[in-house]
DNA sequence: TTAATAGTGTCTGTAAGACACTATACG
DNA sequence: CGTATAGTGTCTTACAGACACTATTAA
């Protein structure tokens, strides 16, 4: 209890953040992966993350942990980084008691992970390959439950511009859907839906046509504002 | 970084839990608080909360304390109590760092807060009345998170039975959704909204008039099964 | 031309909301 | 009887989804 405070014998814990860090690759939805380097789980593949320092907020702690793997500065409170859910169950990490603040980034395709500095092994894995293989520690919990908040948000917020470029057409945004429910929507519906919503304006300037064999011209949008709620929600059946 | 770990130097911090307990009392929601005994912000109204133990999860510190404060004992993944987020900035408690994982708990009409045991002086409060005053360290962020947290999943999951008792009519029920989101709500669209989510089920059993000049007698249900998503989402607007 | 993508128009089924109506209690 | 609550039926409107159609590009 609170009340029963004593400063010299509370139990003390250390506090790490951990990393979902999503983006969508070649028309796949993928996690950022390290190898682990060192006892425990020396080998397996787990998210990135680290210790919170003394000094720094839990989301400070986050920022510069994305930066350090991926070389992307975010602002704070910018709607592709949020907090997940903590986890520290007392055999969560067999040397010391842990207890870790999860946190679920979406990035626009970054080609080269670790551009941005201290890169140790990390790698873009496909999703379903990520959920399939063994992690380490707890992260393959974590991961579940980051993958679920994604597709989740994608439903009430308008969350999923976070996964592309700063103008972008209805087809990217669309596909960005796409991947992370596994389903087609569309084209048109989707359109509809996404205008109505006022989460997108349409910006003075087209994209030049990407298929293998044409196509029109697509008008170029911007996210509206931050992150806002969708209503009513986008429905994946 | 986890790589560059030393056992010898990792940051210690002091983990606690912090409860926001919800209930519906006289027609009202209301918020379990405390009034601090003690410096730091003595005096002032708090949460109820306490030190994570070494041997025990978080969830279980969370179940400890609410068991501490009400009396009511819920079980392991009981959808009445879930985590909401974790705060810890750096100066958020002035004699340590502190970090804090903070659980919503919604719970039936709770006559006496500290039936249990270690009754001090929690008292429940009038959530309008918590919201204005000021509250012991960043308490009334997480309140203010834990509201908007419980008005939101009234839309999208079965929560509300949790303010209910086991068995309820659906005015009970109604009246849960009629407090919590501050409006009013059609009897008939309400019943056929909830009975085809399929969140409740029918009992063999009525419940007596209970209006101050009669009305008929209402069926009585049960929640149907764990929390589940309604689908689609119960608007307010 | 064909293929491919962007974008519009239109129909239909479902469901939410408004509201009238019946049912059954209390006083 | 009047009043209050429970529960049903019905109408209207809004919108999601299906899908046909036009627009504009590349090869």
């Amino acid at each position: 209890m609170m009340d029963e405070y004593d400063p010299a014998t509370f139990p003390r814990f250390a506090v790490t953040v951990d990393l979902v860090v999503c983006t969508i690759h070649e028309a796949k939805l993928h996690v950022l992966l390290i190898e682990r380097g060192e006892e425990p789980y020396r080998g397996l593949l787990a998210l990135p993350g680290g210790f919170v320092r003394p000094s720094e907020s839990i989301e400070g702690a986050a920022r510069r942990e994305l930066a350090e793997e991926t070389g992307i500065e975010v602002a704070p409170d910018a709607p592709g980084l949020e907090q997940l859910a903590t986890y520290g169950d007392p055999p969560r990490d067999p040397r010391m008691r842990v207890v870790s603040v999860a946190f679920v980034a979406l990035l626009a395709d970054l080609a080269q992970p670790a551009a941005g500095g201290d890169a140790k092994a990390a790698t873009l894995v496909e999703m379903g390959k990520a959920m399939e293989s063994q992690l380490a520690f707890d992260h393959h919990k974590i991961l579940s439950d980051g993958l679920e908040r994604v597709r989740g948000r994608l439903e009430y917020t308008s969350i999923a511009t976070s996964f592309c470029p700063p103008e972008f057409s209805m087809g990217t945004l669309r596909a960005v859907y796409e991947t992370v429910w596994a389903m087609e929507l569309d084209p048109g519906n989707f359109r509809r839906k996404i205008l109505t919503s006022g989460m997108v304006e349409p910006i003075d300037r087209l994209q030049r046509s990407t298929g293998p064999s044409g196509g029109r011209p697509a008008q170029l949008y911007r996210p509206t504002g931050g992150l806002r709620p969708i209503d009513p929600p986008f429905k994946r059946q």
